[in-house]
Parts: C-alpha cells; structure tokens; sequence
DNA sequence: CTGCTCCCTGTAAGTAATTGCAGCTGTAAT
DNA sequence: ATTACAGCTGCAATTACTTACAGGGAGCAG
C-alpha cells in the first residue's frame, strides 16, 4: 500500500484541471481501479443546477446514465446525499428481484453497468462548505470481492476528500464565500428571518423596534451584496453564517 | 493497525449516546489517544446555534476553551468549517511569532492545550446534509511526530466520518428532512426566489403570470410545513432541493 | 478629542407578498 | 370514463417589505 500522505502531497501539486485528472488517474490504477469519477452537483432534484464533473468513466456509458435518468433511482446517489459513509458494491450476480418493480430497475442498472465495463467499486460522498456535495467513485473492471475492497476503504475515503479540496478550485461557482462581516445583532435578525419571523415579530424577540429589525437587515443584505430579504438568507446559509 | 472495518461495524451496534462514547475511547485508545471530541454545530458566528458535543477532552480545558472565545480564534476550527480534509498538529515547541496579535494569541492557546494534556493530535472536519458541520479531534497527551500521526490519518479519517453517522442519531434536530415531495415547478421557483427575483420576474423567465408563480410558491411554502416564502428557502436549501 | 463602528429609532411613499375567492387545461392511472 | 394531480390564471383586500429621508447614544483606538 503505498503511502497515503504522498499521494495527497501529488494532488496538491496539480495546477490544471488535466493534471489533477491524470494524478488521480495514476492513484486509481495503483489501486486496481479502470474508471473513476467526481461529481459535484448532481441535479437530483433540481434540473437547473449545473453539475460539475471530472473522471474518467466510459462515455457511452455516462450517456446511457443521464438518457435514462438513473440519477433518480441510483442508491448510490441516494446513500452519498444523506451519509457520509463510502459504500461499496463488490461483483455479485443475484438473480433480479421479483416483487418490487424499482428494486429490478436497480438490479438491471447494476448488470447495465457491468456490461459497459464496471463491475464492482466504491463511492464516497463528499460534504462540503455551503451544502455542496458530490461523491467521487472508483470502478473495476475485474470482479473485486468485497474483502478486496474493504481494506482499501481508509485510504479511498482520505483521498476523495483531497480530491474534493483539490477539485474545488476548478468547479464552477466556488468562489469566495465572500464571508462578509456581520453583527452580531444582524446574523440575530437574519436567523429569525429564516425561521419565517416578520420584522415585527423579531422585534419583540429582541425588545427593539420594528424599524431596528428592518436597518439590520437592510445592512446585512447590503454587505451580503444581494437585493432582497431572501437572497440574503439563502447567502447566509451557505456561507455558514445561520443554520436554521 | 486494526481492522478498519471491523472498527466501522462495532459503532454501528452502538445503541446510545453512552455505549457509543465508550466504544469510541476504546477505539481512540488502541491509536494511542486519550482523548478525543466530537462537536458538532458549533456557534463560531451564530451565538445562539445550540451545539452538540460528545467526548472526552478534560472538562478543565472545554471550559477555559470557551470563556475565552478561542472558538472564533482557532485555526483549527476555520480549517475545519471551510475543508474536508484533516488537519495535524503534531507536537512542536516553537518560539512565540513576533509581529502578528492574532498569531501570538493562537501561539498561547496551543501551549496552554498542551498544559491541559493535549499535546498533539489530529482534527478531522465533518460535514454532512443540511449545512451542518463539526470535527472530530483525536489528542495525545504524550507527544506524537508528523510521522506518527499521518499513517493513523486514512483510519481515523474514515473512523471520524462512520461516527458522524453514527452519532447523528443522538444530536437534536437531525429528525428527518421531510424531504416533501415538490414539484418542478415549485423548484424552479424557489430557485429564482432564493436568488432574489420577484414573483413579477420570475414570471417573465419562465413566460407565465406572476399569479402562477405565487400559486406554485404558496404550493411549496405549505408542502415544506413553514410560513413565509423566507423560510420556505432556508428549508429548501437545508434539505438540498436547492443550491443557490 | 476625533473618528470609527455598532446599535438604535422615526416618518412616509412605493412596491411586493400573503391569502381568500373562483375557474381552466392536459396527462396519466384505475 | 372517472378520478387525481400538476400546471395555469384572474381579482381583491390585507399585510409585510423596501427605500429614502432624518437623527441620537455608547464604546473604543489613534
């Protein structure tokens, strides 16, 4: 097993979007993996979120996916949204399910894949700053056993989440936070904002006027650099200043 | 080195808070930690964001750490709020920094960690679903080299991910999303509401009355079980309908 | 002391959101 | 063919937000 701590030095290293591919490519095979693949954005839900994505999977393969919007029934895609544990799907050959009519949709998904070259593998979701997440998977060609893959879960995980520090710097829309400074009494009124407080409401929360409520938030959506009482929120959030 | 797997699976039996924290201080000591911490929602900015905390550093230490505010000075926080990967501290004993304030104060801080029992050790950030994120720190009392640490990095990084998931069971207000089931228009109009359009504009871009988009809008608010279009979006961005 | 930042408040006009009513179309499944 | 649901639209009254005007007080650093 080569060493973990060299291979993220490798990443650090990549100036270009190729460059950090072709590393990553050069880690992926010392692990015994063909394919591999980062993505960031998954328009799951949201058809108008533009993903982002680096790797190395067959194309047509990649077609295939998106033609048939698996991205919707994939529990691979499921388990990375809510989790922050790798899964793994090691070669098997169940025969398809019978009852439920989603769980043979998977089961053929599984036997497409292979056929285009992506036996077994693991994925590691990826959570990040702003609630941007993605996952990053490794695939083999030839049949790994789950015990293959079990012990090099430690290493893959460490190194997809070098990637995704690594990768942030290409994918789109990353830029600066911009952390604006706020006050304290304005973060306050912004939070009650988002839990769906009127200027007036949060004005007896905090003993002052109406009219206070409203100058902070007008300041905050000032420094925020946004128009509105709404994009000030969705700022906020995902620039880490409230959780609702 | 231990079975990682084997490690993942023994956290997985955990049944509550306590058996889990036992489990973890058996598992943080065979790498040779005494300590270790998991925190999770952390109020850098926000004062009044409840935070979530289990571990085992020295009550002593937790105290000081917080009636100081080291929280908004730590750099090991603002590592771990804006990456995904871990951060070292190994043992050093390096003379104070001149020039800067704010190095000098961070300077006295990890001396004073270290009269406190915690010389060295490893941080690791956690991010997960709906804007939250902690860290998980594992600390030696005894001192440990940059080399000692960084090949215990791959387990304890995976290790510190499979607690998260663990632990978020216990830690208040990870109830279900309720991720309702919206429709794609109900997105696509939150999408351009939490970018701070108006009804009126977000009519024309996508060519129906403003009525419409008011319609749709009240559809979501209700489905999302809030009052007023703002929390509407912080509820839509925590449960990952959205991505401003 | 002067300048700075944060906090606080008022009035008023204009714009936008919320909520009630009522009604229409097309598609897909039972 | 009936039901169900998503999408679409109009009017009207009330409430809430936005913006532009104006101002005062407390605390802290140079």
């Amino acid at each position: 097993m080569s060493n973990a701590i060299a291979n993220i030095e490798l990443l650090q290293l990549c100036e270009t979007q190729e460059q950090l591919a072709a590393t990553i490519s050069g880690l992926a095979g010392k692990y015994g993996f063909e394919h591999w693949m980062y993505g960031l954005d998954l328009p799951v839900i949201d058809d108008r979120k533009q993903q982002y994505m680096l790797g190395g999977y067959p194309s047509d393969w990649v077609d295939h996916y998106f033609v048939n919007e698996y991205l919707r029934l994939d529990p691979v895609i499921a388990h990375c949204q809510a989790h922050s544990t790798p899964l793994l799907w090691p070669s098997t050959n169940t025969p398809p399910p019978s009852t439920d009519k989603r769980s043979r949709a998977v089961w053929r998904m599984f036997n497409e894949a292979r056929e285009f070259g992506l036996d077994s593998g693991i994925s590691i979701p990826v959570h990040g700053l702003g609630c941007r997440w993605g996952l990053m998977s490794f695939a083999a060609k030839t049949p790994m056993s789950l015990q293959d893959l079990q012990h090099l879960v430690p290493h893959l995980h460490l190194l997809a989440h070098c990637i995704h520090d690594a990768g942030r710097r290409y994918a789109p829309g990353i830029a600066p936070p911009a952390t604006a400074h706020l006050t304290a009494r304005e973060i306050e009124c912004l939070h009650w904002v988002a839990a769906g407080k009127t200027s007036w409401e949060i004005g007896r929360l905090l003993s002052v006027a109406e009219r206070t409520v409203v100058f902070h938030l007008q300041n905050a959506t000032q420094k925020l650099g946004v128009s509105g009482r709404q994009a000030a929120i969705a700022r906020a959030i995902v620039a880490g200043l409230i959780t609702p």
